[in-house]
DNA sequence: CGTTTTTGACCTGCGC
DNA sequence: GCGCAGGTCAAAAACG
Protein backbone atom coordinates (compact mmCIF):
# COMPACT_ATOMS: atom_id res chain seq x y z
CA UNK A 1 0.00 0.00 0.00
CA UNK A 2 2.42 2.58 0.73
CA UNK A 3 4.48 1.36 -2.07
CA UNK A 4 1.49 2.36 -4.33
CA UNK A 5 1.24 6.15 -2.30
CA UNK A 6 4.87 6.47 -3.39
CA UNK A 7 4.35 5.79 -7.19
CA UNK A 8 0.91 8.14 -6.84
CA UNK A 9 3.41 10.77 -5.65
CA UNK A 10 5.76 10.24 -8.41
CA UNK A 11 3.06 9.84 -10.74
CA UNK A 12 1.75 13.26 -9.55
CA UNK A 13 5.03 15.05 -10.04
CA UNK A 14 5.53 13.65 -13.34
CA UNK A 15 2.02 14.73 -14.08
CA UNK A 16 2.54 18.47 -13.07
CA UNK A 17 6.15 17.99 -15.02
CA UNK A 18 8.23 18.47 -11.36
CA UNK A 19 10.29 15.37 -12.04
CA UNK A 20 13.00 17.84 -13.31
CA UNK A 21 15.02 19.45 -11.08
CA UNK A 22 15.95 21.98 -13.26
CA UNK A 23 12.66 23.79 -12.38
CA UNK A 24 13.55 26.89 -10.62
CA UNK A 25 10.78 29.41 -10.43
CA UNK A 26 9.31 30.75 -6.85
CA UNK A 27 5.81 29.81 -8.25
CA UNK A 28 6.71 26.28 -9.39
CA UNK A 29 8.36 25.81 -6.04
CA UNK A 30 5.21 26.88 -4.34
CA UNK A 31 3.46 24.67 -6.72
CA UNK A 32 5.66 21.48 -5.91
CA UNK A 33 5.76 22.11 -2.38
CA UNK A 34 1.56 22.05 -2.96
CA UNK A 35 2.03 18.96 -4.61
CA UNK A 36 4.26 17.33 -2.24
CA UNK A 37 1.88 18.55 0.51
CA UNK A 38 -0.94 17.02 -1.28
CA UNK A 39 0.82 13.70 -1.60
CA UNK A 40 1.79 13.39 1.48
CA UNK A 41 -1.73 13.64 3.13
CA UNK A 42 -2.81 11.11 0.73
CA UNK A 43 -0.26 8.65 1.43
CA UNK A 44 -0.74 9.16 5.15
CA UNK A 45 -4.44 8.52 4.20
CA UNK A 46 -3.63 5.14 2.26
CA UNK A 47 -1.51 4.39 5.36
CA UNK A 48 -4.53 4.88 7.47
CA UNK A 49 -6.52 2.78 5.00
CA UNK A 50 -3.66 0.07 5.18
CA UNK A 51 -3.99 -0.30 8.75
CA UNK A 52 -7.48 -0.57 8.60
CA UNK A 53 -7.41 -3.36 6.32
CA UNK A 54 -4.63 -4.73 8.00
CA UNK A 55 -6.99 -4.72 11.30
CA UNK A 56 -9.97 -5.92 9.39
CA UNK A 57 -7.79 -9.11 7.67
CA UNK A 58 -6.96 -9.74 12.02
CA UNK A 59 -10.59 -9.83 12.62
CA UNK A 60 -11.45 -12.13 9.66
CA UNK A 61 -8.53 -14.54 10.46
CA UNK A 62 -9.53 -14.59 14.22
CA UNK A 63 -13.83 -15.35 13.00
CA UNK A 64 -12.83 -17.89 10.66
CA UNK A 65 -10.45 -19.39 12.79
CA UNK A 66 -12.89 -19.73 15.25
CA UNK A 67 -15.54 -20.84 13.04
CA UNK A 68 -13.03 -23.93 11.88
CA UNK A 69 -12.63 -24.46 15.79
CA UNK A 70 -16.06 -24.68 16.24
CA UNK A 71 -16.45 -26.46 12.98
CA UNK A 72 -14.48 -28.95 14.19
CA UNK A 73 -15.58 -29.10 18.22
CA UNK A 74 -19.31 -30.24 16.23
CA UNK A 75 -17.80 -32.68 14.23
CA UNK A 76 -15.90 -34.29 16.80
CA UNK A 77 -18.84 -34.34 18.98
CA UNK A 78 -20.94 -36.02 16.43
CA UNK A 79 -18.59 -38.56 15.82
CA UNK A 80 -17.92 -39.26 19.54
CA UNK A 81 -21.65 -39.76 20.04
CA UNK A 82 -22.02 -41.45 17.41
CA UNK A 83 -19.76 -44.04 18.69
CA UNK A 84 -21.22 -44.41 21.85
CA UNK A 85 -24.67 -44.50 20.50
CA UNK A 86 -24.30 -45.85 16.99
CA UNK A 87 -27.11 -48.84 17.12
CA UNK A 88 -29.43 -47.67 14.44
CA UNK A 89 -30.13 -49.13 11.12
CA UNK A 90 -27.94 -48.37 8.93
CA UNK A 91 -29.13 -45.84 5.92
CA UNK A 92 -28.21 -46.72 2.35
CA UNK A 93 -25.67 -44.07 2.47
CA UNK A 94 -23.83 -45.37 5.20
CA UNK A 95 -21.01 -45.89 3.21
CA UNK A 96 -20.72 -42.45 2.47
CA UNK A 97 -20.67 -40.62 5.75
CA UNK A 98 -22.94 -40.78 8.56
CA UNK A 99 -23.24 -36.92 8.43
CA UNK A 100 -26.80 -35.90 6.32
CA UNK A 101 -27.19 -32.00 5.79
CA UNK A 102 -30.59 -30.45 5.07
CA UNK A 103 -30.71 -27.94 2.18
CA UNK A 104 -33.91 -26.33 1.96
CA UNK A 105 -34.49 -23.62 -1.39
CA UNK A 106 -34.17 -20.51 0.70
CA UNK A 107 -36.76 -21.21 2.67
CA UNK A 108 -38.16 -23.13 5.62
CA UNK A 109 -37.47 -26.38 5.64
CA UNK A 110 -40.95 -28.28 5.82
CA UNK A 111 -41.32 -31.04 8.14
CA UNK A 112 -43.57 -34.39 7.48
CA UNK A 113 -45.62 -34.42 10.30
CA UNK A 114 -43.92 -37.61 11.99
CA UNK A 115 -40.72 -35.36 11.97
CA UNK A 116 -41.77 -33.35 14.66
CA UNK A 117 -41.76 -36.09 17.01
CA UNK A 118 -37.72 -35.97 17.24
CA UNK A 119 -36.05 -36.92 20.07
CA UNK A 120 -35.49 -34.40 22.42
CA UNK A 121 -31.82 -35.29 22.47
CA UNK A 122 -31.83 -34.34 18.43
CA UNK A 123 -33.22 -31.24 19.15
CA UNK A 124 -31.13 -30.45 22.00
CA UNK A 125 -28.03 -31.27 19.31
CA UNK A 126 -29.57 -29.34 16.81
CA UNK A 127 -29.84 -26.23 19.06
CA UNK A 128 -26.26 -26.88 19.25
CA UNK A 129 -25.81 -26.98 15.78
CA UNK A 130 -27.52 -23.85 15.48
CA UNK A 131 -25.79 -22.02 17.99
CA UNK A 132 -22.65 -22.75 16.16
CA UNK A 133 -23.75 -21.50 13.34
CA UNK A 134 -23.73 -24.25 10.97
CA UNK A 135 -27.44 -23.48 9.63
CA UNK A 136 -26.72 -20.85 6.66
CA UNK A 137 -29.33 -19.12 4.99
CA UNK A 138 -29.73 -22.04 2.72
CA UNK A 139 -30.86 -23.86 5.49
CA UNK A 140 -28.22 -26.29 5.51
CA UNK A 141 -27.78 -28.31 8.56
CA UNK A 142 -25.44 -31.23 9.45
CA UNK A 143 -27.01 -34.05 10.97
CA UNK A 144 -26.38 -37.57 12.00
CA UNK A 145 -28.21 -39.81 10.01
CA UNK A 146 -30.38 -41.16 12.89
CA UNK A 147 -31.59 -37.69 13.60
CA UNK A 148 -34.53 -36.35 11.89
CA UNK A 149 -35.21 -32.82 11.02
CA UNK A 150 -37.26 -30.72 13.55
CA UNK A 151 -37.80 -26.91 13.05
CA UNK A 152 -35.16 -25.10 13.49
CA UNK A 153 -36.73 -21.79 13.83
CA UNK A 154 -39.16 -19.82 15.62
CA UNK A 155 -40.86 -18.89 12.03
CA UNK A 156 -41.10 -22.54 11.29
CA UNK A 157 -42.59 -23.68 14.12
CA UNK A 158 -45.31 -21.27 13.58
CA UNK A 159 -46.46 -23.18 10.64
CA UNK A 160 -48.97 -25.45 10.31
CA UNK A 161 -47.58 -28.90 9.64
CA UNK A 162 -50.11 -29.42 7.40
CA UNK A 163 -49.58 -26.95 5.26
CA UNK A 164 -45.94 -27.76 4.89
CA UNK A 165 -46.04 -29.81 2.49
CA UNK A 166 -48.15 -27.97 0.03
CA UNK A 167 -45.72 -25.09 0.27
CA UNK A 168 -42.78 -26.79 -1.70
CA UNK A 169 -44.86 -28.54 -4.44
CA UNK A 170 -48.13 -28.28 -6.22
CA UNK A 171 -50.76 -27.87 -3.31
CA UNK A 172 -52.73 -29.28 -5.24
CA UNK A 173 -51.47 -32.56 -5.82
CA UNK A 174 -49.58 -32.76 -2.04
CA UNK A 175 -53.03 -31.39 -0.83
CA UNK A 176 -56.21 -33.08 -1.81
CA UNK A 177 -57.45 -31.61 -4.88
CA UNK A 178 -60.72 -29.69 -4.74
CA UNK A 179 -59.93 -28.30 -1.34
CA UNK A 180 -61.00 -24.90 -1.44
CA UNK A 181 -59.20 -24.26 2.03
CA UNK A 182 -55.76 -24.08 0.74
CA UNK A 183 -56.63 -22.44 -2.27
CA UNK A 184 -54.93 -19.15 -0.59
CA UNK A 185 -52.06 -21.10 0.45
CA UNK A 186 -51.81 -22.43 -3.30
CA UNK A 187 -51.59 -19.31 -4.52
CA UNK A 188 -48.45 -18.41 -2.50
CA UNK A 189 -47.16 -21.68 -3.19
CA UNK A 190 -47.33 -21.10 -7.02
CA UNK A 191 -46.09 -17.75 -6.13
CA UNK A 192 -42.85 -18.54 -4.48
CA UNK A 193 -42.17 -22.37 -6.76
CA UNK A 194 -39.09 -21.90 -8.13
CA UNK A 195 -37.07 -24.34 -10.47
CA UNK A 196 -34.13 -24.64 -11.38
CA UNK A 197 -32.78 -26.11 -14.52
CA UNK A 198 -29.08 -27.58 -15.22
CA UNK A 199 -28.18 -27.97 -18.82
CA UNK A 200 -25.13 -30.41 -18.53
CA UNK A 201 -23.45 -32.46 -21.10
CA UNK A 202 -24.17 -36.07 -20.44
CA UNK A 203 -24.34 -39.12 -22.48
CA UNK A 204 -26.43 -41.15 -19.65
CA UNK A 205 -30.09 -40.99 -19.10
CA UNK A 206 -29.93 -39.47 -16.01
CA UNK A 207 -27.30 -37.74 -13.58
CA UNK A 208 -26.63 -38.55 -10.37
CA UNK A 209 -27.60 -35.45 -8.10
CA UNK A 210 -26.73 -37.85 -5.03
CA UNK A 211 -30.60 -38.13 -4.41
CA UNK A 212 -32.85 -41.30 -4.79
CA UNK A 213 -35.52 -40.82 -7.18
CA UNK A 214 -38.50 -42.67 -8.70
CA UNK A 215 -39.59 -42.41 -11.74
CA UNK A 216 -42.87 -41.93 -12.17
CA UNK A 217 -43.79 -40.51 -15.38
CA UNK A 218 -42.92 -39.94 -19.08
CA UNK A 219 -44.42 -37.75 -21.71
CA UNK A 220 -43.65 -37.09 -25.01
CA UNK A 221 -43.22 -33.03 -24.69
CA UNK A 222 -44.35 -31.06 -27.86
CA UNK A 223 -41.59 -29.84 -29.89
CA UNK A 224 -39.06 -32.50 -28.27
CA UNK A 225 -38.73 -35.73 -30.46
CA UNK A 226 -37.01 -36.44 -26.56
CA UNK A 227 -39.71 -37.97 -24.11
CA UNK A 228 -39.54 -35.93 -20.45
CA UNK A 229 -39.01 -37.97 -17.90
CA UNK A 230 -40.87 -36.77 -14.32
CA UNK A 231 -38.98 -38.50 -11.06
CA UNK A 232 -39.82 -37.81 -7.71
CA UNK A 233 -37.80 -37.47 -4.91
CA UNK A 234 -37.80 -41.13 -2.45
CA UNK A 235 -35.28 -40.06 0.04
CA UNK A 236 -37.71 -39.35 2.31
CA UNK A 237 -41.39 -40.35 0.99
CA UNK A 238 -42.96 -37.20 1.70
CA UNK A 239 -40.54 -35.46 -0.05
CA UNK A 240 -42.16 -33.02 -2.59
CA UNK A 241 -38.92 -32.44 -4.72
CA UNK A 242 -39.32 -33.39 -8.25
CA UNK A 243 -37.25 -33.55 -11.15
CA UNK A 244 -37.93 -33.47 -14.67
CA UNK A 245 -34.90 -34.85 -16.79
CA UNK A 246 -35.33 -34.19 -20.79
CA UNK A 247 -32.95 -34.17 -23.40
CA UNK A 248 -31.82 -31.00 -25.89
CA UNK A 249 -33.51 -31.52 -28.63
CA UNK A 250 -30.68 -29.89 -30.62
CA UNK A 251 -28.23 -31.60 -29.14
CA UNK A 252 -29.19 -34.67 -27.41
CA UNK A 253 -25.91 -34.53 -25.97
CA UNK A 254 -27.35 -32.35 -23.37
CA UNK A 255 -29.23 -33.05 -20.51
CA UNK A 256 -31.87 -31.17 -19.02
CA UNK A 257 -32.72 -31.05 -15.26
CA UNK A 258 -35.06 -29.12 -13.71
CA UNK A 259 -35.38 -29.40 -10.30
CA UNK A 260 -38.72 -27.84 -8.30
CA UNK A 261 -39.30 -28.23 -4.85
CA UNK A 262 -37.82 -28.43 -1.24
CA UNK A 263 -36.64 -31.33 0.39
CA UNK A 264 -37.80 -31.59 3.86
CA UNK A 265 -36.08 -34.51 4.88
CA UNK A 266 -32.01 -34.64 5.77
CA UNK A 267 -30.07 -34.80 2.68
CA UNK A 268 -27.13 -37.04 2.20
CA UNK A 269 -24.05 -35.39 1.76
CA UNK A 270 -23.44 -36.66 -1.98
CA UNK A 271 -26.47 -35.06 -2.55
CA UNK A 272 -25.60 -31.70 -0.74
CA UNK A 273 -23.74 -30.88 -3.71
CA UNK A 274 -26.67 -30.27 -5.97
CA UNK A 275 -28.72 -28.93 -3.60
CA UNK A 276 -26.70 -26.59 -2.11
CA UNK A 277 -26.35 -25.72 -6.06
CA UNK A 278 -29.87 -25.40 -6.99
CA UNK A 279 -30.78 -23.96 -3.44
CA UNK A 280 -28.79 -21.09 -4.19
CA UNK A 281 -30.09 -20.16 -7.78
CA UNK A 282 -33.03 -20.47 -6.33
CA UNK A 283 -32.99 -18.84 -3.66
CA UNK A 284 -31.59 -16.03 -5.70
CA UNK A 285 -34.13 -16.58 -8.35
CA UNK A 286 -37.17 -16.23 -5.79
CA UNK A 287 -35.21 -13.16 -3.81
CA UNK A 288 -34.89 -12.04 -7.99
CA UNK A 289 -38.63 -12.25 -8.64
CA UNK A 290 -40.01 -10.79 -5.54
CA UNK A 291 -38.82 -7.86 -6.66
CA UNK A 292 -38.89 -7.81 -10.53
CA UNK A 293 -42.55 -9.05 -10.25
CA UNK A 294 -42.74 -5.34 -8.58
CA UNK A 295 -41.47 -3.47 -11.72
CA UNK A 296 -37.66 -3.96 -11.11
CA UNK A 297 -37.69 -6.74 -13.60
CA UNK A 298 -38.71 -4.90 -16.50
CA UNK A 299 -35.11 -2.96 -16.42
CA UNK A 300 -33.62 -6.04 -16.20
CA UNK A 301 -35.44 -7.57 -19.04
CA UNK A 302 -34.67 -4.50 -21.38
CA UNK A 303 -31.04 -4.86 -20.41
CA UNK A 304 -28.04 -5.89 -21.94
CA UNK A 305 -25.46 -4.70 -19.42
CA UNK A 306 -22.31 -6.07 -18.67
CA UNK A 307 -20.39 -4.85 -15.76
CA UNK A 308 -16.53 -5.63 -14.96
CA UNK A 309 -15.47 -6.44 -11.40
CA UNK A 310 -11.51 -7.19 -11.41
CA UNK A 311 -11.45 -7.83 -14.86
CA UNK A 312 -14.28 -10.44 -15.00
CA UNK A 313 -17.15 -9.60 -17.02
CA UNK A 314 -20.80 -10.40 -16.79
CA UNK A 315 -23.59 -9.45 -18.93
CA UNK A 316 -27.43 -9.23 -18.67
CA UNK A 317 -28.94 -10.71 -21.92
CA UNK A 318 -32.40 -10.13 -23.00
CA UNK A 319 -34.91 -12.88 -22.08
CA UNK A 320 -35.69 -13.42 -25.79
CA UNK A 321 -32.08 -14.44 -26.85
CA UNK A 322 -31.87 -17.20 -23.23
CA UNK A 323 -34.79 -18.29 -24.22
CA UNK A 324 -33.54 -19.27 -27.01
CA UNK A 325 -30.78 -21.08 -25.63
CA UNK A 326 -32.48 -22.39 -22.44
CA UNK A 327 -35.71 -23.81 -22.93
CA UNK A 328 -35.75 -24.65 -27.05
CA UNK A 329 -38.55 -26.84 -26.62
CA UNK A 330 -40.99 -25.05 -24.29
CA UNK A 331 -43.01 -21.96 -24.06
CA UNK A 332 -42.43 -19.41 -21.77
CA UNK A 333 -41.73 -21.41 -18.32
CA UNK A 334 -44.87 -21.14 -16.15
CA UNK A 335 -42.69 -20.99 -12.63
CA UNK A 336 -40.03 -18.48 -11.67
CA UNK A 337 -36.82 -20.48 -13.67
CA UNK A 338 -33.12 -20.87 -13.05
CA UNK A 339 -30.91 -22.19 -15.48
CA UNK A 340 -27.54 -23.18 -14.72
CA UNK A 341 -26.11 -23.88 -18.60
CA UNK A 342 -23.38 -26.25 -17.86
CA UNK A 343 -22.73 -26.99 -21.65
CA UNK A 344 -20.00 -25.39 -23.94
CA UNK A 345 -21.58 -22.24 -25.13
CA UNK A 346 -21.90 -21.83 -29.05
CA UNK A 347 -22.12 -18.37 -28.36
CA UNK A 348 -18.60 -16.39 -27.93
CA UNK A 349 -18.40 -14.43 -24.44
CA UNK A 350 -16.17 -11.88 -23.68
CA UNK A 351 -15.96 -13.11 -20.74
CA UNK A 352 -13.85 -16.05 -20.05
CA UNK A 353 -15.56 -17.31 -17.65
CA UNK A 354 -18.61 -18.07 -18.81
CA UNK A 355 -21.77 -15.53 -18.95
CA UNK A 356 -24.08 -14.89 -16.23
CA UNK A 357 -27.40 -14.22 -17.19
CA UNK A 358 -30.54 -12.64 -15.73
CA UNK A 359 -33.77 -12.05 -17.59
CA UNK A 360 -37.26 -11.82 -17.17
CA UNK A 361 -39.65 -12.67 -20.03
CA UNK A 362 -42.71 -10.25 -20.82
CA UNK A 363 -44.68 -13.15 -21.93
CA UNK A 364 -44.02 -15.71 -19.43
CA UNK A 365 -46.23 -15.86 -15.96
CA UNK A 366 -42.77 -16.36 -13.75
CA UNK A 367 -39.04 -14.42 -14.30
CA UNK A 368 -36.55 -16.96 -15.62
CA UNK A 369 -33.04 -16.39 -14.51
CA UNK A 370 -30.17 -17.96 -16.45
CA UNK A 371 -27.22 -18.85 -15.17
CA UNK A 372 -24.04 -20.15 -17.94
CA UNK A 373 -21.20 -21.27 -16.20
CA UNK A 374 -19.86 -22.91 -19.34
CA UNK A 375 -17.02 -22.49 -20.72
CA UNK A 376 -15.76 -21.13 -24.08
CA UNK A 377 -13.25 -24.17 -24.61
CA UNK A 378 -15.09 -26.87 -26.89
CA UNK A 379 -16.06 -29.41 -25.89
CA UNK A 380 -15.51 -29.20 -22.24
CA UNK A 381 -17.04 -28.91 -19.46
CA UNK A 382 -15.79 -27.38 -16.13
CA UNK A 383 -13.93 -29.74 -14.24
CA UNK A 384 -17.08 -29.84 -11.69
CA UNK A 385 -19.43 -31.14 -13.93
CA UNK A 386 -18.47 -33.44 -15.99
CA UNK A 387 -19.03 -37.30 -16.95
CA UNK A 388 -17.55 -38.11 -13.30
CA UNK A 389 -14.51 -37.51 -14.08
CA UNK A 390 -12.63 -34.74 -12.10
CA UNK A 391 -10.44 -33.59 -14.26
CA UNK A 392 -8.10 -30.99 -11.89
CA UNK A 393 -5.53 -28.89 -13.01
CA UNK A 394 -6.16 -30.48 -17.10
CA UNK A 395 -7.68 -27.34 -17.53
CA UNK A 396 -6.63 -23.44 -17.19
CA UNK A 397 -9.29 -21.04 -16.48
CA UNK A 398 -8.11 -17.83 -16.38
CA UNK A 399 -9.67 -16.56 -13.26
CA UNK A 400 -7.53 -18.59 -11.63
CA UNK A 401 -4.70 -15.81 -12.67
CA UNK A 402 -6.75 -13.47 -10.85
CA UNK A 403 -7.01 -14.91 -7.70
CA UNK A 404 -3.26 -15.70 -7.98
CA UNK A 405 -2.81 -12.29 -5.73
CA UNK A 406 -4.91 -13.87 -2.96
CA UNK A 407 -4.12 -17.23 -3.39
CA UNK A 408 -0.94 -18.45 -2.39
CA UNK A 409 -1.19 -21.57 -2.61
CA UNK A 410 -2.95 -22.67 -6.16
CA UNK A 411 -3.32 -26.49 -5.96
CA UNK A 412 -4.41 -28.13 -8.96
CA UNK A 413 -6.39 -29.93 -6.54
CA UNK A 414 -7.95 -27.22 -5.32
CA UNK A 415 -8.98 -25.79 -8.87
CA UNK A 416 -12.41 -27.08 -9.45
CA UNK A 417 -13.32 -25.45 -5.75
CA UNK A 418 -11.56 -22.46 -6.74
CA UNK A 419 -14.19 -22.99 -10.06
CA UNK A 420 -17.14 -23.62 -8.04
CA UNK A 421 -16.14 -20.53 -5.58
CA UNK A 422 -15.79 -18.33 -8.38
CA UNK A 423 -18.81 -18.95 -9.94
CA UNK A 424 -20.72 -18.39 -6.66
CA UNK A 425 -18.28 -15.00 -7.01
CA UNK A 426 -19.41 -14.01 -10.49
CA UNK A 427 -23.51 -14.58 -9.61
CA UNK A 428 -22.98 -12.80 -6.07
CA UNK A 429 -21.19 -9.91 -7.78
CA UNK A 430 -23.70 -9.81 -10.69
CA UNK A 431 -26.79 -10.17 -9.00
CA UNK A 432 -27.64 -8.27 -5.71
CA UNK A 433 -30.48 -10.60 -5.27
CA UNK A 434 -28.27 -13.27 -4.75
CA UNK A 435 -25.92 -11.18 -2.59
CA UNK A 436 -28.91 -10.70 -0.59
CA UNK A 437 -29.23 -14.24 -0.06
CA UNK A 438 -25.81 -14.87 0.38
CA UNK A 439 -25.32 -12.35 2.71
CA UNK A 440 -28.59 -13.61 4.47
CA UNK A 441 -26.91 -16.68 4.70
CA UNK A 442 -23.87 -15.40 6.25
CA UNK A 443 -25.30 -13.47 8.26
CA UNK A 444 -27.29 -15.68 9.84
CA UNK A 445 -24.78 -17.86 10.61
CA UNK A 446 -22.25 -15.07 12.23
CA UNK A 447 -24.82 -13.40 13.75
CA UNK A 448 -26.34 -16.99 15.15
CA UNK A 449 -29.14 -16.48 12.52
CA UNK A 450 -31.39 -14.14 14.03
CA UNK A 451 -32.27 -12.50 11.54
CA UNK A 452 -31.96 -14.66 8.44
CA UNK A 453 -35.20 -13.40 7.49
CA UNK A 454 -34.29 -10.12 6.67
CA UNK A 455 -32.87 -9.51 3.83
CA UNK A 456 -34.02 -5.82 2.77
CA UNK A 457 -31.97 -3.60 1.80
CA UNK A 458 -30.93 -1.73 4.64
CA UNK A 459 -29.22 -4.47 5.74
CA UNK A 460 -27.07 -5.03 2.76
CA UNK A 461 -24.21 -2.83 3.76
CA UNK A 462 -23.83 -5.10 6.65
CA UNK A 463 -24.33 -7.75 4.90
CA UNK A 464 -21.49 -6.92 2.38
CA UNK A 465 -19.04 -6.51 5.53
CA UNK A 466 -19.58 -9.79 5.85
CA UNK A 467 -18.92 -10.56 2.38
CA UNK A 468 -15.44 -9.15 3.52
CA UNK A 469 -14.50 -11.94 5.96
CA UNK A 470 -12.87 -14.92 5.08
CA UNK A 471 -16.01 -17.57 3.79
CA UNK A 472 -15.25 -20.62 1.86
CA UNK A 473 -18.72 -21.42 0.58
CA UNK A 474 -17.53 -24.25 -1.51
CA UNK A 475 -16.15 -25.60 2.06
CA UNK A 476 -18.86 -24.70 4.21
CA UNK A 477 -21.92 -25.57 1.84
CA UNK A 478 -20.72 -28.84 0.90
CA UNK A 479 -18.54 -29.78 4.24
CA UNK A 480 -17.67 -33.15 4.67
CA UNK A 481 -19.24 -34.39 1.37
CA UNK A 482 -17.08 -36.53 -0.98
CA UNK A 483 -17.48 -38.28 -4.06
CA UNK A 484 -20.98 -40.22 -5.12
CA UNK A 485 -19.14 -42.55 -6.92
CA UNK A 486 -20.13 -45.12 -5.11
CA UNK A 487 -23.64 -44.28 -5.08
CA UNK A 488 -24.29 -44.82 -9.15
CA UNK A 489 -27.60 -45.66 -9.27
CA UNK A 490 -27.59 -49.03 -10.74
CA UNK A 491 -24.80 -48.14 -12.90
CA UNK A 492 -26.17 -45.22 -15.47
CA UNK A 493 -26.31 -41.70 -14.81
CA UNK A 494 -23.43 -39.45 -15.16
CA UNK A 495 -21.53 -38.75 -12.41
CA UNK A 496 -21.90 -35.15 -12.21
CA UNK A 497 -22.47 -34.35 -8.71
CA UNK A 498 -19.39 -32.12 -9.49
CA UNK A 499 -19.05 -30.43 -6.17
CA UNK A 500 -18.81 -33.44 -4.11
CA UNK A 501 -15.85 -33.74 -6.07
CA UNK A 502 -14.11 -30.87 -5.22
CA UNK A 503 -15.62 -31.04 -1.99
CA UNK A 504 -13.98 -34.40 -1.38
CA UNK A 505 -10.53 -32.84 -1.72
CA UNK A 506 -11.52 -30.23 1.04
CA UNK A 507 -12.98 -32.52 3.17
CA UNK A 508 -10.41 -36.02 3.31
CA UNK A 509 -7.75 -33.19 3.49
CA UNK A 510 -8.67 -31.67 6.94
CA UNK A 511 -6.16 -29.17 6.26
CA UNK A 512 -6.72 -27.60 3.73
CA UNK A 513 -9.69 -25.75 5.07
CA UNK A 514 -6.95 -23.97 6.41
CA UNK A 515 -6.24 -23.06 2.88
CA UNK A 516 -6.83 -18.87 2.42
CA UNK A 517 -10.39 -18.60 1.39
CA UNK A 518 -12.08 -16.70 -1.72
CA UNK A 519 -11.66 -13.12 -1.59
CA UNK A 520 -14.86 -12.65 -0.81
CA UNK A 521 -13.62 -9.05 -0.14
CA UNK A 522 -14.37 -8.35 -3.58
CA UNK A 523 -18.00 -7.17 -2.65
CA UNK A 524 -17.46 -4.50 -0.54
CA UNK A 525 -19.34 -1.76 -1.15
CA UNK A 526 -16.21 0.07 -2.52
CA UNK A 527 -15.09 -2.32 -5.15
CA UNK A 528 -19.07 -3.78 -5.83
CA UNK A 529 -19.10 -2.01 -9.41
CA UNK A 530 -22.20 -3.45 -9.59
CA UNK A 531 -24.95 -2.16 -6.95
CA UNK A 532 -28.36 -2.13 -7.14
CA UNK A 533 -28.72 1.31 -8.71
CA UNK A 534 -26.94 0.63 -11.81
CA UNK A 535 -28.66 -2.17 -12.45
CA UNK A 536 -32.00 -0.70 -11.54
CA UNK A 537 -31.19 2.30 -14.03
CA UNK A 538 -30.07 0.10 -16.49
C1' DC B 1 -41.53 -60.60 -3.30
C1' DG B 2 -40.54 -55.88 -2.96
C1' DT B 3 -39.14 -52.14 -5.72
C1' DT B 4 -38.85 -49.67 -9.88
C1' DT B 5 -40.21 -48.64 -14.53
C1' DT B 6 -43.54 -48.33 -18.14
C1' DT B 7 -47.50 -46.42 -20.14
C1' DG B 8 -52.22 -45.31 -20.99
C1' DA B 9 -55.72 -42.68 -18.73
C1' DC B 10 -56.98 -38.85 -16.26
C1' DC B 11 -56.73 -34.10 -14.40
C1' DT B 12 -55.78 -29.26 -14.77
C1' DG B 13 -54.71 -24.89 -16.73
C1' DC B 14 -54.64 -22.03 -20.62
C1' DG B 15 -55.73 -20.07 -25.09
C1' DC B 16 -59.10 -19.50 -28.56
C1' DG C 1 -67.09 -24.85 -24.25
C1' DC C 2 -63.52 -27.09 -26.67
C1' DG C 3 -59.03 -28.53 -27.76
C1' DC C 4 -54.33 -28.76 -26.56
C1' DA C 5 -50.39 -29.51 -23.75
C1' DG C 6 -48.25 -30.39 -19.45
C1' DG C 7 -48.31 -32.98 -15.43
C1' DT C 8 -49.78 -36.86 -12.50
C1' DC C 9 -51.90 -41.26 -11.25
C1' DA C 10 -52.03 -46.04 -11.01
C1' DA C 11 -52.19 -50.65 -12.83
C1' DA C 12 -49.29 -53.72 -15.19
C1' DA C 13 -44.83 -55.21 -16.39
C1' DA C 14 -40.03 -55.63 -15.50
C1' DC C 15 -36.25 -56.15 -12.56
C1' DG C 16 -33.16 -57.66 -8.84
Amino acid sequence: MSSSGAAAIEERAVQFGLTSREDSGSSQEAKKEEVIESAKSETGDVREENHRLKMMLERIEKDYQSLQLRFFDILQQETSSKQSTDSAPSHDETEESNELVSLCLGRSPSEPKKEDKSTNSAKSRENEELKANLTLGLDSKILTSTETVSNPSPAESVEEPKEEAGETWPPSKVIPKRNGDHDEAAQQSQAKRARVCVRVRCETPTMIDGCQWRKYGQKISKGNPCPRAYYRCTVAPLCPVRKQVQRCAEDTSILITTYEGTHNHPLPVSATAMASTTSAAASMLLSGSSTSQEGLGSHINATSARTELNGLSFSLHDHLRAKQIYFPNSSSPAFPTITLDLTTSPSTSTTPFGRFSSSFSSTSRYPSTSLNFSSTEPNSLPPIWGNGLHNYGTRSYNHQQLYQSFMEKNHQAAASQQVLTDTLTKAIASDPSFRTVIATAISSMIGGGGSANANNRNQRAGYQNCFGQNLNFGETMTTSAFSINSLSQNGKGCASSCFNGLSSSTSQKGSSQLQPALPFSVFNSASMPNNDNEEHKS
